[in-house]
DNA sequence: TATAAATGAAAGTAAGTACTTGCATGTGAA
DNA sequence: TTCACATGCAAGTACTTACTTTCATTTATA
């Protein structure tokens, strides 16, 4: 069962991304976490020591991308949309926390670094995975920066466009997108 | 010369940007406007009047997306870089607005609407363009929703890790978004 | 110049908020 | 049982903040 420590630092997430950081109240937090408010501080000390402690537990991609190199075969289309998905994956799972950090800016600079490494880590990935596919002719001769960095906006846009910007019914799965949208890109690199 | 009530406005934008809503005190905003405190209340009423008046003024996105569709030459790469240019032209000027949206969701739900209303105009557009341009033979025979979608998505995704995601060494410019990036995603499309 | 409107300065109010203190209660381990 | 430890409860403190009121001063306009 979920201890003290976790329902607090569960609610403090929560509440941090509906409101604000200054609207998320230790009062409100201790009401979601069925604790009381003296507890919050006896555990982390103070406001922000509530939420230094969540991206401590939250804020770890390095394993994830380690698991994308290793998921690689060599074949364009299953490699492309395997590292689409798993970078899907990760921004589903880290939702409130990196949109804790784009609207947070500032406050917790451990977490801007981390969430900053992200985009950084995964276009170098695909680069080089680019790299090593025109040099085995598997794909066309272009820009592997270029192509990268084209990747990452699309699956950017795809993920903020989703969540925070369209209408429900206008919502694409994962699955159409990876099935359309995804092979239209990965066609241009054939 | 700017007066006073357009000082204030642009010094709430200014702070709500950089601070938040909470963060951005009516104290702070009457400073950087170079007002009295209580000049805000008398022009504006209440805080959040601020704000109502400053979304009022900024969020005008209709007559530019009547621009784009008025620039159009049937010319596919000609097209496509300018309404790629128009779109980042677009977020560019209204930033601000944009990213205080993204982040204060909830409470000002004119605004939510003017935004989200964006994406899809856009979308409806690229769509329609690339409807009669399949129709006339000049670009490829795709499913022209899929198209736009993409077309976005790379779009906004620019915009967004542009602005707030990558270093400052590795940031790429408008221009050469335009002749190097894009080219690649018109490219597919012939 | 005379009058109205806009702004400033100073002071204060009411509410909210992070955080503290002291004490009571429950619970698991020795 | 006993004792340490986690938690609850009640009350309070110090500070911030949105907003008000009153009066003086400046600025624009007729």
């Amino acid at each position: 069962m979920e201890n003290t420590k976790d329902r607090i630092i569960r609610a403090a997430i929560e509440l941090v991304d509906e409101k604000g950081y200054k609207g998320a109240t230790t009062r409100a937090i201790a009401e979601r976490a069925e604790v009381n408010e003296v507890t919050l501080f006896r555990h982390f000390g103070n406001k922000k020591g509530i939420l230094d402690a969540a991206i401590q537990k939250y804020s770890f991609f390095d394993e994830i991308t380690e698991t994308m190199r290793k998921g690689i075969t060599w074949n364009l289309e299953k490699d492309l949309k395997m590292l689409s998905e798993k970078y899907q994956e990760i921004v589903a799972s880290k939702r409130n926390i990196i949109l804790i950090s784009l609207r947070e800016e500032g406050r917790f600079p451990e977490l801007d670094e981390a969430i900053q490494k992200l985009p950084t880590t995964y276009r170098n990935i695909i680069k080089d995975y680019f790299i090593t596919m025109i040099e085995q002719k598997k794909m066309k001769k272009i820009d592997p920066e270029v192509a990268a960095n084209n990747f990452i906006y699309f699956n950017f846009g795809y993920f903020f466009l989703q969540d925070r910007l369209l209408e429900k019914n206008e919502k694409i799965t994962l699955n159409k997108f990876t099935d359309n949208y995804l092979s239209m890109f990965i066609d241009s690199l054939k």
